[in-house]
DNA sequence: TGCCAGGCCTTCC
DNA sequence: GGAAGGCATGGC
């Protein structure tokens, strides 16, 4: 078993793991602020007691160093959510509510079948299938006496079928999955580069993929390649703009008008915004009015 | 029973 | 280019 520990500022593991922006963390029955998951090649877990982090792990090796980027803890998230409680009350009252979300650096290949599985998805189910996907297809790996998969690599999923897809209750999005599984195994898009493309080149990427529209995309994006500058806009979303800012408009504005008002008034940081933003009206944290 | 869920694809205009 | 309809499945 291989400890460590991290010191930890402007962070929160429960918000961090529960805003909705993963789909391989469980809370640990009977221990405050302790999550078991599993990530690129290793089962981690976790407690936070103020601004330390405790973390095991089946693997020693790169652990602090892949934690800190999993977490995206190099970056300076105090001075972001100063930044943003300025552009108005409503946000800065959301940021407050939630302070310490950090947007994760996930692995690429598992978020983008993920968000696929995600579209008009709720979340019980997408965390349901992508379980079961790994567990029919990762590598096994063991931990605390206990086995946990991995996620597949798309080598693992080269031959699975439609009709396999299927049976992991991806629903409609099973073609999606082939499909794009295909183009991957295909170096449709260079996975080892996809950090260093712009935001809008990486877009243009992604959506040639099945499966992948403009919120999809954008997910990929803000969840796995640190692009904090994407809105992605889902329900919620939509929802809670509406409420804030187009009230007048009466659900007259399109996605497209809640995009330009939000890169306008948001800017770089408008992805963290919206994670803020997701959460608090999914958590009940904003007066509906 | 009917509606909703971190939407996208296809068809049609 | 935009609008409308279809889509699997489980929870409420």
């Amino acid at each position: 078993m291989n400890n460590i520990n991290i010191l930890v500022d402007c962070f929160n593991l429960k918000y961090t793991l529960e805003c909705g922006q993963c789909f391989r963390w469980e809370a640990v029955e009977n221990k405050p602020n302790t999550y078991i998951g599993v990530i690129h090649d290793r089962v981690l877990k976790i407690t936070q007691e103020g601004n330390l982090l405790s973390v095991s792990s089946n693997k020693e090796e790169d652990l602090e160093e892949i934690v800190k980027e999993y977490f995206d803890l190099n970056k300076d998230y105090s001075k972001i959510e100063k930044k943003i409680a300025t552009f108005d009350k409503k946000i800065a009252t959301a940021v407050k509510n939630t302070s310490g979300i950090r947007h994760l650096r996930q692995d690429f290949f598992e978020t983008l079948l993920s968000f696929i599985i995600s579209a008009n998805n709720n979340i019980p189910r997408i965390t349901k299938s992508i379980q079961t996907i790994s567990n029919r297809y990762g590598t096994k790996v063991m931990f605390e006496g206990k086995e946990y998969s991995l996620f597949p690599t798309k080598e693992q999923l080269k031959n699975v079928t439609v009709d396999e897809y299927r049976e992991c209750g991806v629903g409609f999005r099973d073609r999606y999955l082939k499909d794009t599984v295909e183009d991957l195994l295909n170096n449709k898009i260079d996975v080892s580069n996809v950090d260093k493309l712009s935001t809008e080149e990486l877009r243009k990427k992604l959506l040639t993929l099945k499966g992948v529209g403009p919120k999809v995309a954008d997910c990929i994006m803000l969840f796995s390649c640190n692009k904090d500058e994407v809105f992605p806009i889902d329900v919620w979303v939509e929802r809670v703009m509406s409420i804030l800012y187009f009230k007048e408009y009466k659900g007259k504005m399109t996605k497209k008008d809640i995009m330009e008002y939000a890169t306008k008034k948001f800017g770089k940081y408008a992805g963290i915004v919206q994670q803020h933003l997701f959460y608090n009206i999914r958590e009940g944290k904003i007066n509906l009015g």
